[in-house]
DNA sequence: ACAAAAACTGAATCGCGATTCATAAATCCG
DNA sequence: CGGATTTATGAATCGCGATTCAGTTTTTGT
């Protein structure tokens, strides 16, 4: 029987859970030390979650639908332009390697589990971060911006996973000297609208 | 004391844990199941490796070394150009999720983790990978296939991204549909080459 | 103020799996 | 062949951490 979503004590276990998860990734992590992050009694995460493994999965549903609202909210207030809008989610999602390193560690690494191991667990959040990017990816091959001969599906995938590597580069880059993030993610953006030529 | 590397267990042990933790993942993966699948003794396996990670880090030294040697081979018998040079390395690294499903598998998670969680051992293997297509892109960029405003090293992780997440996607999807990795693989080299336009 | 309900605590419990090591089996060599 | 050496075995051991739950504290409602 989990708390409420809403309560301030869920939230805290759930900083605290991204904390040392990205710290120490999901299995190295233990309860214990999500429960003194959060400054609770080890049981009292059990009220919240019904498990170590729920507390991941919530925590990755929190943070995406994040990420996710974030990114909406970007995309509706800048350029029409499928590369336009590319350029934004590109730069927005590198952003996090110095804005929420946490956050950039945890997906990064989480992701790819969740994608494999937790099976029953469909990610939909994740999905949805995807559709957004294929709708782009769809609108630039209707714009004419990106040709039809390339596979839509693919395309997203490598887009994805550059994405991914380069956050998580950045991110381990930027803990012991500054990055710039900004140059990073117009490099990115110009590999993938005119390629390296 | 492990044992020598040249020898017939050894091996056996090593195929039995990739394709136990392609399937469960490390952390889920048990050293008995791997006993079990290699067909010998729980204790044998500390016969050959200190403990459960160092099995996973001479599997991965194993599996990088035998694909490295393979894409040498094949890099030092293809055309000389760049491009041509990048198609077969994207080629060869895609073919591995029909060829070899679990060394896909293998290495598109673990990978993850030995960069996050196993610091102390830095991962030479995947660094000399790194190189190789880091050679690749500043050949082309000598030759002009590459334009120089490009960072090398992001564009070294932006390829190696995607193709770790296509990689990833082809290996699940060729569970229960056959894929065409030729395809998947020209997509990806024009994308990168050309662009999305 | 008081009783009941709700929330929290944290040490104990329990299950699990990595690893050990006494014993057995296999191999080697004179 | 037989003794010595090497290799393999697998149940027992041990450590660890997820989780429970009896007891305590806090909150709520009358």
């Amino acid at each position: 029987m989990a708390r409420e979503k809403g309560s301030e004590k869920r939230q805290r276990i759930l900083e605290a859970a991204l904390k040392v998860f990205a710290e120490r990734g999901f299995y190295n992590a233990k309860v214990s030390e999500v429960a003194r992050a959060a400054g609770v009694a080890d049981g009292t995460i059990y009220l919240y979650f019904e498990n170590k493994e729920d507390l991941l999965i919530q925590l990755f549903e929190d943070r995406m639908d994040f990420i996710i609202t974030r990114l909406n909210e970007e995309l509706a207030v800048c350029g029409p332009g499928a590369d336009e809008q590319l350029r934004r989610m590109i730069a927005m999602h590198l952003n996090l390697a110095v804005q929420q390193p946490d956050l950039a560690e945890f997906i990064t690494v989480e992701l790819r589990q969740s994608a494999r191991f937790v099976r029953e667990y469909e990610n939909p959040r994740f999905v949805e971060y995807l559709r957004i990017l294929r709708d782009i990816v769809e609108r630039g091959q209707k714009e004419g911006v990106v040709r039809a001969g390339l596979d839509s599906r693919l395309i997203v995938r490598a887009i994805f996973g550059a994405l991914d590597e380069v956050l998580l580069t950045l991110t381990l880059a930027s803990r012991s000297r500054s990055v710039d993030v900004q140059l990073a993610a117009n490099q990115l953006a110009d590999l993938f609208l005119e390629g390296v030529g």
